[in-house]
DNA sequence: ACTAAGTAGCTTACAACTAAGCTACTTAGA
DNA sequence: TCTAAGTAGCTTAGTTGTAAGCTACTTAGT
């Protein structure tokens, strides 16, 4: 009997013709989303990053060489506005962790670089990132994580369809 | 393969020796938070509230009768600071949904109470709200949908542990 | 009964986002 | 080869949150 429980359990009195089953699946999707993520955004800050920021250098670092995307990449890949990619990219590059310079084939367009540091930075918080992130997982047995992980794919599917 | 299998293949290619399982669970349960929550801000816009103040009518409602709760009692239960609070009441006051009253008991405190144009509301939104939920989950085939749920109560669990 | 510590709700300052609109540049079609 | 439409990145205004600190009130310990 869990806090999801206790909500479900509660809409079932009030409301008893509800179908509350997705009710319980989602609350816990949600949860889960905002207690884990809460846990790396603190282990990002120990390096000084939040974790909008780890997500511009994780998806420059997994690019692989020479580590550069366009702004517009790097929002669409992020599900981000412009706008607010701009916000990000000023702060990195404040900190020294990526680099802007003009596009050399669209003069529309800039390149966005992982610096040295950047790709420091990135390589070993990914590693702390999935430290937290293992920690919670490995709780379960194995073959349940399996199952889950399965689980999981197939309602993205659903979601995203 | 999805957008999640392609991101934990690009980790696998550059950083070979990450342990990578834990990025596809959690990173779906991210994106699922994601895509399912926009939907369901997109179906209580209909209404004329957010996903925030529908969960702070839904606290009220849950609660029973007579749907009352202190500001403090919402922000604990809904994990948002007291100012957060104060802000989203101001919006659902302002909108005729809530009511702010001195606590009798406790002149510091105010009760919340949901007025009658809150209960249409929210009484409307948990049941558009949970259908865009179970269109999603209806998807998965029944069996699914039962293992799912228990392993979202595992994780939930260990997460908070 | 008094005082010190705690609590309730609000305010202020700041952070990080979106939406809309801008300028500069690119590209497809007559 | 112009020109109209599209695109890239940025700026501004508005939204919604947090953190910290305030006042007013309550409560526990002497």
């Amino acid at each position: 009997m869990d806090d999801v429980d206790r909500i479900v359990a509660q809409w079932g009195r009030e409301r008893p013709e509800l179908q509350t089953d997705a009710m319980a699946v989602f609350g816990r999707i949600y949860r889960l989303a905002r207690v884990v993520g809460d846990r790396q955004e603190q282990v990002y800050s120990g390096l000084g990053i939040n974790r909008g920021e780890f997500d511009v250098l994780a998806t420059l670092r997994r690019a692989g060489e020479p580590f550069q995307l366009s702004p517009k990449a790097l929002s669409a890949s992020l599900m981000l506005t412009t706008g607010g990619m701009t916000g990000r990219l000023d702060r990195l590059e404040r900190a020294g962790l990526v680099a802007r310079s003009p596009d050399p084939a669209d003069r529309r367009g800039l390149v966005i670089t992982l610096t040295g540091r950047g790709r420091e930075v990135i390589d070993e918080a990914v590693v702390i990132g999935l430290d937290a992130q293992r920690e919670v997982l490995e709780r379960l047995p194995e073959a349940s994580r399996k199952r889950l992980s399965a689980l999981l794919r197939d309602l993205l599917a659903a979601a995203e369809a």
